[in-house]
DNA sequence: TGTACATCAGTGAACGCGCGTTCACTGATGTAC
DNA sequence: TGTACATCAGTGAACGCGCGTTCACTGATGTAC
């Protein structure tokens, strides 16, 4: 996969990671749907008609833009569903982890929460898409729980669905956050706390049917 | 407040409402941050100079599109919060009532989606700001009821916006599956019931502090 | 009721500007012998 | 190692187009007497 590139692939790779990390900055104060190409271009000092050689369109950047954002928080949510411990502790580490993600990528946690319902059909799909794998490793996880005992196999999809929403409403919020000091983010991973709490003592006493 | 408007006042409330909905429909294809004035002009079918009689930019129409969306909620979650009946019951009423509402003014439900996380800074606080409100509102029904007996006033508005936030949630899965046929609709109704309920169990077994 | 004047929603021409896309190009890198 | 040719990432000029905003205007509606 990583073996050596020639100088010309290697130089490629750089600007199209330019172009990527440019979108990325210039994204944090708009949405896709009004990006435009001579805007990124500008920002990492090519020509407009560099970005071809790497994107058909701005809605293609945004496609790549999800692999990678979303791409990268699979080995995050294997840590997670992973993690032993009691609901408690499990809560606080799942909690704690994505918190360290929105420290380290704020940019891709933003782009997500914002194209997730934005204006441009091929990236929702692609978020989707994502989510919907997500949701499945999830659900999968949860299904070799001993607590899973006698859960149908839709209110187990159910819930892997609503953790991932609290994930990512969680990221969401932190990221609102980061403005407001050390005490308003303390409030906010109290709160994500206490929310995946009550998720989890629901499902604690959650009797099927209905 | 409603008395006789002049005929002026008249045909310039009925040009307003004519930019509010064009935008609106334009909005269900794109996000408000690429939304042109003259775009929206264009549809109602007047010169884009008459643009600046109503509002001073899209920003601002956008806003106005805000208080539009949730102010008319108001009424529907004071209804939710009012109804009676054990907690399934409730559940089953307050999901209709929010399919209902989609039902009624899909545009209104999918801008709020989009740009909620959107791209423009004061549109984005406007709707913080208005769910802010629901929450408020949501707690103070929770605080009034015997469940609620030894809850901290912050567990009180962390589940009160949990409630919130699954309301918008449900809305945004029923606005998706529109175009999908109704039995993907009624299995988004079942889910939405099904999460409100795992939410309910947790709410009945809570215990504070830890 | 009639008249003279004020208001103001909507018009239409004009502006400078940045957009996405095309095209033929350049020159460094890669390859075949 | 050296040479001749192919590839291809990035260039720069050019295009037609729609944008937001300004300005002086028009003519129907409103108001004062």
């Amino acid at each position: 996969m990583s073996h050596t590139l020639g100088a010309r692939q290697a130089q490629k790779q750089k600007t199209r990671r330019a172009l990527l990390d440019a979108a990325l900055g210039l994204l944090e104060e708009q949405s896709l749907s009004s990006l435009g190409l001579r805007e990124v271009t500008r920002a990492v000092g090519v020509a407009p008609t560099a970005f071809y050689r790497h994107f058909r369109s701005v809605e293609d950047l945004g496609v790549a833009l999800v692999e990678e954002a979303l791409g990268s928080l699979h080995p995050m949510i294997r840590t997670i569903v992973s993690t032993t411990g009691d609901g408690d502790e499990r809560v606080a580490r799942a909690v704690e982890l994505i918190a360290g993600h929105v420290d380290a990528y704020p940019a891709h946690v933003r782009f997500i929460a914002r194209e997730r319902h934005g204006g441009v059909r091929v990236v929702r799909g692609a978020i989707r898409e994502q989510l919907a794998l997500f949701a499945g490793e999830v659900r999968d996880a949860l299904a070799s729980d001993p607590v899973s005992l006698g859960w149908e196999p839709e209110d187990l999809l159910m819930l892997a669905q609503l953790y991932v929403d609290q994930m990512l409403v969680t990221a969401s919020a932190l990221l609102e956050a980061v403005g407001d000091g050390a005490g308003e983010r303390e409030r906010v991973v109290r709160d994500a706390v206490r929310r995946m709490r009550l998720i989890g003592i629901g499902r604690a006493h959650w009797v099927g049917g209905g």
